[in-house]
DNA sequence: TTGTACGCGTTATCAC
DNA sequence: GTGATAACGCGTACAA
């Protein structure tokens, strides 16, 4: 079939759009085969020096843009990577997606972003959606899903994950030391001279609300303080949960002159229950949250926190996603927790045993 | 070519994934053209029931799913959406992108998140880079691109836009009264009692902005409060511009006895602020913000506010975008504003007049 | 109603 | 080095 792709054919179709140049016809412009043309594109191949030119010009007079979704089909890949986080809307996952999209976008990747909703099944049904648009990866934002689920995903895709660590061939695990940032915490308290420090765990199904909790007892122990688990509220992460908690906490009678809550939003939560009660932060409790998301600074007490590096997770989660793709075995670490202290604690006081 | 494209070929190329199912093995299985399969996927033609049940059982016995990048390159449609946001971890736009989210999945789409990073040049790259994705429409949350520039992409692709009020073929605008929310916030502080109300602005160059201030002063007008320009301060919708914003109004020494803040997030900047100074919110000074985040709720004290409905918002424009992706045409409206009556307003202090 | 044949734009293989 | 050519998986105009 001689035809060369150019001009009118027998007009029987018109998926393609009007002005569309497609690689034929930077071929045809350039006078070289489209093969030729695709190996400029991707480095293929080496290439002469007159043809190479020949083409870059042709390619910017006829503004020719490659066609992802061509090049898909034909490739097998298609420059996009599926990320999934349990809700986009979430302030904690916002500051990794735009670190991924950062990352991403600079080297040609497309993110596609999807929430879990925190559920397991759901998050699986994300992941096959994902699947079927054929992504070349997936980041898994601290899912739900099973070390085994993901390692098995790990060997149709490649993976990476954040808030665990795990290994598997394709899989690149990202953790943080939520275990030391909350000791980190809970040594500020202790060291202030707080004993009774209330903790407002996380869903202790998920693996940042285990370890957080692990390094409040770790630091307790370590200070020679008793682990009362009658301090230890359960939780989800949502501000609603810190605000119940901290009333159950009064209903329950337990004193305790500091609370350490297993994120921000708890803590803010916490926080305005204790402004019900009329209890100042500081100065008659003390409140440390976890993660310091943008909204920390301006709380009222700017809240004393543990800084996440939530932008850095998630560049680093895509750089190593790229070196995924590009066959290699990333070695990436997250920098170590830090504590941010601000304005919400202070020492016990002396009076009373709240 | 008999070759009904079934078993082994002549192992030449493996882009193909392993166990990949393709739509011909589905009519190989079901003994029927990949045609009618595709007619029965899409509902393109009638086909006789007893071929419908036997494609039907062949899908699911072997899990067929139809690829799209295939369908995108057959079709000229990649069932794929284009999301433009400010920044993809704004809490404001949070809300909106799982309205799309959810929305727009269930009737098969997918979107494709950008953030425009509050440039308009950089808006239109990553329109640009939808674009040569193929992406089948595109929704702009409230982006800095002009009408006209919407208008012409509209010709190209069909346009949801959001924040403004527009007319153009193949684009829908989806606009939120926010004159009238700000009204809303102004007139209740006028209520109680307010005569010297300093307004926040937000970006005026910015539609949203310049909505708001327009409210505030006409509320103001109505009551037959003269509008006094010192008691505008210039912003940006962060919290930090509404921290120094009240921070420069103590330095002015005009008094002022409530403060309006054109966006939540500058109310919050400005709550801290006054809590510098010593001042107690509502004792001392009023505070009244706008787009009820969902913070709002656990600020201290909860924070009055005009209830913005990002999440039914992204409801709608992607509702809009598949009536537009059908060829119709859409009519849909956004509920009027409320204001929410929280805890961080009451009469001015009958003594002094700050 | 159903099957045939072709095209969507690109990449990969093979032969030169 | 370079050019044909065959996939990639699906949609659809046309013929039957």
């Amino acid at each position: 079939m001689g035809d060369s792709g150019s001009s009118a054919r027998k007009g029987r179709r018109t998926a393609r759009a009007a002005g569309t140049v497609t690689l034929q016809m930077v071929a045809d412009a350039a006078g070289v085969s489209a093969a030729s043309v695709s190996r400029i594109l991707n480095g293929t191949a080496t290439v002469s020096d007159d043809k190479r030119a020949a083409v870059d010009e042709a390619i910017a007079r006829l503004g020719f843009v490659p066609n992802p979704v061509a090049r898909g089909l034909a490739g097998g890949r298609t420059l996009s990577v599926g990320v999934v986080t349990q809700a986009i809307d979430s302030p904690f996952y916002g500051g990794a997606l735009r670190g991924i999209e950062d990352t991403l976008g600079a080297a040609g990747y497309s993110p596609l972003f999807v929430s879990g909703r925190w559920s397991a099944a759901h998050e699986a049904r994300c992941i096959e959606a994902l699947r079927s648009r054929r992504v070349d990866g997936i980041i898994v934002l601290t899912g739900r899903l099973s070390d085994s689920a993901l390692a098995t995903l790990a060997r149709e895709v490649p993976v990476v994950v954040t808030g665990r660590t795990m290994k598997a061939p394709h899989l690149a695990a990202l953790d943080f030391d939520n275990c030391a940032g909350a000791r980190l915490a809970t040594e500020h308290l202790l060291g202030l001279g707080h004993r009774r420090i209330a903790y407002l765990s996380g869903d202790l199904k998920h693996p940042d609300g285990k370890d957080r909790l692990r390094g409040y007892r770790e630091a307790l122990a370590a200070a020679g303080v008793a682990y009362e688990p009658a301090l230890v509220m359960p939780g989800d992460f949502t501000e609603g949960s810190g605000l119940a908690s901290v009333e159950q906490l009064f209903a329950s009678g337990q004193p305790f002159s500091a609370i350490f809550a297993a994120n921000d939003q708890m803590a803010f939560g916490a926080g305005l229950a204790l402004h019900r009660r009329g209890l100042r932060v500081p100065q008659d409790v003390s409140l440390v949250g976890f993660d310091d998301l943008a909204s920390a600074v301006y709380s009222i007490p700017p809240l004393t926190t543990v800084h996440h590096p939530v932008y850095e997770q998630g560049q680093l989660a895509a750089q190593a996603m790229l070196l995924l793709l590009a066959g290699e075995t990333p070695t990436l670490a997250l920098p170590p927790p830090r504590l941010i202290v601000r304005e919400s604690c202070s020492a016990p006081r002396a009076s009373g045993r709240r």
